[in-house]
DNA sequence: GGGCTGGTTATGGTCAGACAAATAGGCGGG
DNA sequence: CCCGCCTATTTGTCTGACCATAACCAGCCC
């Protein structure tokens, strides 16, 4: 009795102790598939998975012939979930407002042509709106559309649909290059969220891509103290 | 002659081609591991290890019994490196530079023993120090070590090699909490990265455990312009 | 000595078959 | 009508065998 079968986290867990514990130094080869399933007394693909997990994970390094060893200094990525802002709100149990402050038909002014490779002269929509979290003002959204790439975006509002939540469904799957930055809280921004001139916020700009066309770009502005936080 | 095995990547290429091209719509049940299996050709395990891979980039949803579904929303998370500073700048091909600023052994600060949960009076290490890249002011590092946690690092004068990389090679494996803010820049922040006071900084703060027991604590404040950037 | 070549070996991946775990949805009892 | 049990179905995982691919290295030729 109590023989359980040892499965591919149990190996995981194992190797994951044995380099915790530095049994394996960093920089060190480690023994071979081979050798661990016998050792584990599993097949060589549960060993194959526990360990290109870890791989993955930052943990070990693996080349073919030369065998695998852990890391030097562990190569730690952390990974933020990118939400929609009204989940975001909801989830944290508060009411989510949204209100569309303006909205503009033009050519694309030069830096947008130039970040979205647009041909000169390219029509986009102009959106500006504030999200906000039972009544209190939480983020701020200057948003540029490309009419080029989707038509569609002129005949729409935004009056009660938030752009992002449009975009979702006109676009589900997307190539997005995002950044966070400090800026300095001026003009409709500052407005917006009740900040002082100059006022440090934390602010997040995002580029979308289709099928390699450049479809949108936002600023958001978060509201004062906001943090992006994660755990690795 | 051409017809070439057909691996996992081919049948998550095609899976992904039919997602995004919404020919199998946000939401909807796609065909079960065996009926795709029998489609390409291929052992269900192929097929199953192409669809848990999508499951994990958050483009399918997998429940037993229930069968594997289009997400519909696609839960997207960017990954961030976090890297050395020092290889952070040598990457960019530029020369790093290290100085300490400040050295200081005390009893824990209130917010610091709250943050940490370390038992009052606790001595620590206050150390504050700049990283630069060509010479030029790059990052202000503020950072706090548990003498409780390290008594290794009240030995350490920490004059010429960075507080970071002396903890990753006392500490190589730790779990963390990293956040992003903006804060606005103050004293020696301000003196040492060249802010005028009260200029928006991209900051970072990070704690670091290591079995259950705090570590460290630190803030890193950006120059001016520094953003964090990723694509997925 | 220097460079090419082929053998050896570790990881990468596929396969077919089997069993385990979860659970949606039907069925029966109250 | 509602609730709880059963079962068929679907994904999850393991096995042991096999072939593929990359690269270290020894030995050969020049």
């Amino acid at each position: 009795m109590g023989d359980e079968k040892t499965t591919f986290r149990d190996v995981k867990a194992e190797l994951l102790r044995r380099i915790t514990a530095q049994l394996w130094a960093p920089g060190a080869l480690v023994p071979g598939e081979v050798d661990l399933a016998t050792e584990f007394g599993v097949a060589r693909a549960t060993v194959n998975r526990a360990m290109r997990e870890l791989t993955e994970e930052g943990l070990l390094e693996r080349r073919r012939k030369a065998g695998t060893r852990v890391r030097p200094s562990p190569l730690r990525a952390a990974r933020f979930e990118i939400p929609l802002v009204r989940a975001e709100i909801e989830a944290g149990g508060r009411a989510y407002g949204y209100r569309l402050i303006g909205r503009a038909v033009m050519a694309a002014p030069g830096w947008l042509a130039a970040r979205l490779s647009l041909a000169p002269g390219t029509r986009v929509v102009h959106l500006t709106c504030l999200h906000s979290a039972d009544g209190a003002p939480y983020q701020f959204e200057d948003r540029w559309i490309s009419l080029a790439a989707l038509p569609g975006a002129g005949a729409e509002g935004f009056e009660t649909i938030g752009p992002n939540e449009w975009l979702i469904r006109a676009v589900p799957f997307s190539e997005v290059e995002i950044s966070f930055l400090a800026t300095a809280a001026a003009g409709e921004v500052a407005a917006a969220l009740g900040y002082g001139e100059g006022e440090p916020v934390f602010t997040a700009e995002r580029t979308t891509w289709w099928q390699g066309q450049a479809i949108t770009h936002v600023r958001l502005s978060f509201a004062r103290g906001h943090r992006m936080t994660t755990r690795y």
